[in-house]
DNA sequence: CTGAAAGCGCTAACAC
DNA sequence: GTGTTAGCGCTTTCAG
């Protein structure tokens, strides 16, 4: 057996209500009897039941994460910073993987609202048009943008459009004009923010977004490799590849280089994330970098604002994607 | 206020325990009073409340998880697999990240048995002797074998002694004969293991173990890159570096390339793990390949066996790790 | 087949 | 300062 309060409270011969309130450090217990109490406590190794605790204070300090793929470096790493930051307020977090299945996502929740956490940090299994996560009582936070109007929302994002409009802008300053796209799922709200980011960037030069040279897949690097296989069976002339996330641009490098490709001569090719990969030597892959730790980190917190209903200062924080150029665009090769 | 047993039943005008045996299929009510109690409880959306359930029934139908290292990928394939494989027997998975620290390794196991968990699986922050876990009350399984001498334990791993031995046959059947060690942390049992097998494979050829180039450092791509820097300063004449994880071995690859040597030609690279990275056309680095996924997926389902009190078949399950020979050992090339 | 009641371990009034 | 008690939501005897 466990040692309970009451198994402390009888060898000292008080009641249970006073060791509560000792192990508790709430007042209503004299100095030397807190100290006895502490004393025997940890003597017996005595671990309060947080179940039992979280019965009677309706809350299980816990939360739940829930994201499509934990191999993508791009959601380890925001896992990391949510996991630190709710440890930092004493907050464990049960993590769900949904593969992107929303079967499984709904059965997650489920899960995890008869777990009774205190908070869901989400990336959607597929985006809809509207918040279809109404029902749920726990308070939520999205992983990246999932539908136009969250007016109510608290949110924190990167700048989905303008990462795009870089990534273009980029590309056309090296002299790439024919711009293929690998944009992932076809369902993907950020990277439809992405497009927009990049069509108003083509714009600005006088160039036209070919819809014709946009190719979807799923999000890993068998997606991309399959993708822009398709992508240049059927288009003639493309001169870049611009990819929604590293892992998808990882798998176009691969297939470029089995068609005979020269990269970035023959192609150029754009990530999107800055995994810690696309920085080896071997890779150079030019991309745009998301602060992901810190999103990870400002999620978290925000969460946790929420849940202990503390003030929020910005109720919409975008946080800024940066240009990392590397050696698979090249602004002196090609042009 | 979200609904509860109570409120059904109060609803429906019949005692709370019945509806608790309704929900829960158990024997001992009318079929037709079971369909109303069902039918009910989801028209209010009615979720039990597992905090109450696991006090009453002294499980709570998590486990908890703590890895060193989220960001490897050898642990995210782990972690995956453990998952998976405790969801489908509907457990939940806290997952915690000891950042190789002792400290918060304790604290982590710590609040673990506060929530009740019904079961820990770890990968220490540091290797010691002998099992100093014998305390903690949930059972616990181990990621990689920890110290020498666990009779009593159920475990599960892959052959740390035979990967080393591979590794090493490999390197020298490549024609390389003066290799360094990239060992990672000074205490890690594994990587002991790891290097009695290299031993033997060195002895069977009449070579022998220099010592002096075993480099230690924390297990990343930086530890990698900066311990190859000190080996090559130090041991001029090494013809190959026998990483004892990948990310090692690409920190290796990094600085290598720094200091202009080619890989495999003036030396060759050998990694331990195969992540998927090891694997992309541009890096094509020869490892020693760990069924990860498997491993985790083994390791859970054998907590799981111990937590349901299941016979368990086999109290040792010794995986075998097998060789992943690619471009950074070559056996043309050299000799 | 159904209801009443005890109790899981703990917190928080409320008395004294 | 300390004890008594109710109750969090649920499962499980034990009566009827």
């Amino acid at each position: 057996m466990t040692t309970t309060i009451k198994d402390i409270a009888r060898q000292i011969g008080i009641s249970y209500s006073s060791v509560s309130r000792a192990l508790n450090g709430k007042p209503g217990v004299g100095e030397k009897m807190r100290c006895r109490i502490v004393a025997l406590a940890d003597e017996l190794g005595y671990q309060p039941n947080d179940l039992a605790r979280g019965l009677v204070n309706k809350t299980s300090k816990t939360i739940g994460v829930i994201i499509p793929d934990i191999n993508n470096p791009f959601f380890g790493e925001i896992v990391k910073g949510i996991i630190e930051t709710a440890n930092e307020e004493h907050y464990e977090v049960f993590l769900c993987i949904s593969e992107w299945d929303s079967v499984k996502e709904r059965d997650y929740i489920n899960t995890l609202s008869k777990k009774r956490v205190d908070g869901i940090i989400l990336k959607p299994a597929m985006d809809h048009k509207k918040n279809i996560y109404e029902h749920i009582r726990a308070p939520i936070m999205f992983i990246e943008q999932s539908w136009q109007d969250n007016q109510s929302e608290h949110t924190v994002e990167v700048d989905n459009v303008k990462g795009g409009y870089m990534a273009i802008s980029h590309l056309i300053d090296c002299g790439y004009r024919n711009i293929g796209f690998l944009a992932g799922r076809k369902d993907s709200y950020s990277s439809a923010l992405r497009m927009t980011g990049c069509e108003s960037a083509l714009q600005e030069k006088a160039l036209l977004l070919n819809r014709d040279w946009i190719e979807n897949s799923d999000f890993n690097i068998e997606g991309g490799y399959e993708a822009t296989k398709r992508l240049l069976s059927r288009a003639k002339g493309i001169d870049a590849i611009f990819a929604f996330n590293d892992i998808l641009a990882l798998g176009a490098m691969q297939a470029l280089k089995e068609l005979g490709y020269e990269i970035p001569g023959d192609i150029g090719v754009m990530g999107y994330d800055n995994i810690t990969y696309s920085g080896l030597p071997q890779i150079q892959l030019t991309t745009i970098n998301q602060p992901k730790y810190e999103l990870g980190r400002m999620i978290s917190s925000t969460l946790l604002d929420i849940i202990k209903d503390r003030e929020i200062l910005e109720k919409k924080v975008v946080l800024s994607p940066t240009l990392i150029s590397r050696a698979t665009t090249c602004e002196t090769i090609h042009r």
